[in-house]
DNA sequence: AATTAGCACTCGCACCTTCTGAGTGCTAAT
DNA sequence: ATTAGCACTCAGAAGGTGCGAGTGCTAATT
């Protein structure tokens, strides 16, 4: 692709960006105005319909201003905008918001998940600090009746599971049989391969103790599961429906975040730290006209969990990327901090 | 209020049969055709002024059909519906739905919901089982590390709440102080009653040692409170939005919704075990067009949560009520089974 | 060669009018 | 008490009109 010259990248960035405040296409005049250009309203015009044909801008109908295409948007990202550190008042604003929920590693991520809900007012998806090579590292079982026991999990991550379960009959050889068990089978392996395929394995070659701790087992896997699944959390998703730019088309967006597994493919298809997957760059045509930040947060070095923000291509990227990538290293390092021991 | 004739029973009830089915305005041959009525359109004609001069009918514009007044699903709801037991189908997807997720109080609540969002396409909200009278039963706390501990809370009604906090250094003393402490304030209280006014309380007849231990009683605190506020969960709330009755007053409702607190006053005006709450019968006006099904389900006597469902005015109740009262009282009962000791 | 003034042209949008038909209330006959 | 008959109402669809923002093109200017 040629090199744009200087003043249609300039045109190109300030069409983005007059448009990105207003919502209006932008038309010649309005963007000389705007830039306190010094050049004629018909030369502009030539540029943007140069622009045009360059795939940048499209005019929705013969007679009204420019709007970017995706591709201009993802020129401006690119080559255009220069990404500024986060402003004091944002910083300020997470800085204090964060805090409270120090501790605990999923309710930190949740809350800033809302931070950003908050900040943006566009949806917001996090997902807990599970890595591929989250570990399962403790799983405690405690009895508290007569039948019933409460079975808590613990993974390298900080991430807690717990579930009651109902046994007929609790005994010390039976804890014992499950501790023997889940210290071979259980403990030290990753969370992800702890499922009901690898329960038979076991169930195989430990024989009839097994099912005698038939629940138990069960209850490993089923929170070994609802971790592993990495579960995504959604907020401020009615956000989405009082944007004008989605018309009435918000609706399939919401329906395809609530779905999540698609979403969770959308994150996983994100291979940088922070990046932008603007309309159709997302292969799912319910996201045709929404831009999706996805920003991962690194735990002691390894990348692990994620915060994503879903709204319209119209976006304001020059102050949303800044504090995304603010938060997300802070919930990162909080993370850490918070398990390094 | 006078009784209604036979005949105008006959008349409002189709109406309203009708108009939940159909949506439209119900005019005077419609009716004839639907019921099948032996009497001649003008007659009916004149039972529906009466209709509207008693409040129960109301047209939409002069050259409309009727609809029903809020006032005449009031009626319906108390004189004329029977309501009917659950089908046959239905009680089946519920029983296979609901089995995989006994064991876990919490867990299975929240499949009931979701299994009511898939049945009626409205939005339903539950509430965990927590009453006024739920107590902390148990508080363990299990080191994980040099400054971690994982904490886990058990309450009578069989929910846990875990995580994780930070002590700058632990040791048999400190765990040895917070037993104490736990013991004599915190067990066997009502989760209700642990908040950060009665942990001062507790600061000021404990004295110093409750400083070395703050961080313990903060966790205490927040994990009481987030089981007392007997967290609600919404699901299916975007089903609202494609439903042609809210037209594009379905996000005041979600927006309504996500808020959760004045929902959760909505439950507790609730007074019996299965209430609707018509309309402007809320008193929030974002509500004034839906209708608020309260259904509460109690364990081992004592009633504890609720599922709600809330829809458009223009609901089936003549379905929906049979299936919501079932599906709670199996969730009662399997809970009350859980816990049953 | 680049820029600009001028101008005819396009087309979405808001506004108006007209038309249609479902459904009504009223009156007079049964 | 019921009904046939009829004039009336009114929301919503369909079609027509004018406005104005913004364009592309051409010819003149720098």
């Amino acid at each position: 692709m040629a090199e744009l010259s200087d003043r249609k990248k300039k045109i190109l960035s300030s069409v983005i960006e007059l448009y990105i405040k207003t919502g209006e296409p932008v038309g010649s005049k309005g963007l000389i105005s705007y830039t306190g250009m010094t050049v004629s309203s018909a030369t502009v015009r030539n540029e943007m319909n140069e622009l045009d044909s360059l795939g940048f801008l499209e005019q929705p109908h013969t007679s009204a201003g420019r709007v970017p295409t995706q591709q201009g948007y993802r020129y401006y990202l690119d080559h255009l905008m220069k990404e500024k550190s986060i402003d004091d008042v944002t910083k300020r604003i997470i800085d204090a918001g964060i805090s409270p929920a120090v501790g605990d590693p999923e309710r930190l991520v949740e809350r800033a998940r809302d931070l950003m809900v908050d900040l943006t007012k566009y949806a917001c998806i996090s997902t807990a600090p599970i890595g591929e090579e989250t570990l399962l590292r403790r799983i405690e079982l405690v009895p508290v009746g007569p039948h019933t026991l409460m079975m808590v999990l613990l993974t390298s991550n900080g991430i807690l599971k717990s579930r009651l379960c109902r046994l007929d009959e609790i005994n010390i050889q039976l804890l014992e049989k499950f501790r023997n068990i889940s210290d071979s089978f259980f403990i030290g392996k990753a969370v992800g391969d702890i499922n009901l395929a690898s329960l038979q394995t076991i169930a195989f070659s430990v024989g009839d103790d097994y099912f005698s701790i038939l629940p138990l087992m069960a209850a490993v896997s089923e929170l070994a599961g609802s971790t592993a699944d990495s579960r995504m959390v959604l907020g401020g998703t009615s956000n989405l429906l009082s944007l004008k730019d989605y018309g009435n088309n918000a609706v399939s967006v919401l329906d395809f975040l609530n779905k999540k597994e698609p979403f969770s493919q959308v994150i996983k298809s994100s291979k940088g730290n922070l990046d932008v997957h603007i309309g159709t760059e997302n292969r799912f045509k319910q996201l045709k006209d929404s831009s999706v930040i996805v920003s991962k947060y690194s735990v002691n070095g390894d990348t692990s969990g994620s915060i994503s923000i879903v709204g319209p291509t119209r976006m304001n990227y020059e102050t949303i990327i800044p504090s995304i990538r603010y938060l997300s290293d802070l919930v990162g390092e909080l993370i850490s901090q918070a398990l390094d021991e």
